[in-house]
DNA sequence: AATAGGCTCAACCGCCAGGGT
DNA sequence: GACCCTGGCGGTTGAGCCTAT
């Protein structure tokens, strides 16, 4: 036997309420309050046939004083969006924070719009802050000597072919004086398709990924000459390559010279030919082999 | 003008905790 | 302690609106 319901779904009206179910709501309440039972409120109010449970949201998200309808300010995104970042999804705890506004209103608001606007943001300062620790990293390798090429952005969506055009091999990590570090960018939805597996593991990507859902993460897996890292449920990082399941794990993805060392060990996988799609706006950056 | 797809948000669903018996 | 009832909550749905083609 399951759960006996709340009220008789047979007899009661559902949908969107009137506005003549509102009046009456509304003026029974102010009159005479709830009583401290919702679900026996209906019966005492004349033509309405609603569930209890119907009326308690329709009051408490729409009829009762006070409540502020109408677009989000700056200032209660930001509240919002850091006390989610700090307890998660618990609204009405936000809502409590938020006079006015209804843990609803916020739930709503949260995963129509705040929640794009927050990962957008997040995004591009992970970007630049990869993007900064990259240049950084070079710019020390440069000035050591072993590195003397400048940055150069290699935009794979103009060039498909880049990868299939040159072997690589993997830069053995006492060699790493033999390779260049560039930036390469997806600016645009791109796919890479059947590129060769005879060669191990050369390509070195990071990817910046923690705008990202891990459930498309876990779609990316490994192309040809590529390893391509996931974020673990612990926090550290993962590179798959694929079938061969061989990874390696780093604390440090900021740091090139670390990542090498990370790398030494699995570059002798041989790779499964796949096809791989990488996503508008995704950065990697890649070790290539130039000489 | 028609239509498909995306977006919004009010409302519902089902679970759980807590209080009363 | 067992059971029942209710309030409260977060997740989900779907009708209606909006926008792009």
């Amino acid at each position: 036997m399951g759960r006996a319901p709340c009220c008789d779904k047979a007899n009661v009206k559902r949908g969107p309420w009137s506005p003549e179910e509102d009046s009456k709501l509304k003026s029974y309440i102010q009159q005479y309050g709830t009583g401290g039972n919702w679900i026996a409120l209906p019966s005492k109010i004349v033509g309405l046939k609603r569930c209890g449970k119907s009326c308690r949201l329709r009051w408490l998200n729409y009829l009762r004083p006070n409540l502020k309808h109408g677009s989000f300010s700056e200032e209660e995104d930001n509240i919002i969006c850091s006390l989610y970042v700090n307890i998660g999804s618990r609204w009405s705890v936000i809502a409590a924070q938020l006079p006015g506004r209804t843990d609803n209103d916020i739930k709503n608001y949260w995963n129509t719009k705040l929640k794009k606007k927050l990962l957008t943001k997040q995004k591009k300062d992970q970007q630049s802050q990869t993007r900064r620790a990259f240049r950084l990293n070079q710019e020390i390798k440069r000035e050591n000597g072993n590195l003397v090429l400048p940055n150069e952005v290699i935009n794979i969506s103009q060039t498909p072919n880049y990868l299939q055009t040159e072997h690589y091999s993997f830069p053995n990590p006492s060699f790493i004086q033999n390779y260049n570090l560039k930036e390469i960018e997806f600016s645009d939805n791109h796919q890479l398709q059947g590129i060769n597996s005879q060669y191990p593991c050369d390509i070195y990507f990071q990817q910046d990924q923690l705008s990202y859902d891990p459930s498309t993460i876990n779609n990316i897996n490994s192309a040809g000459l590529a390893y391509v890292n996931h974020q673990q449920t612990d926090g550290s990082m993962k590179i798959d390559s694929g079938a061969n399941s061989t990874f390696i794990e780093s604390s440090n993805w900021g740091d090139i010279s670390s990542l090498v060392s990370d790398y030494e060990g699995c570059h002798q996988q041989t790779m499964i030919q796949e096809d791989v799609t990488f996503d508008e706006s995704m950065l990697f950056y890649g070790m290539v082999q130039t000489q």
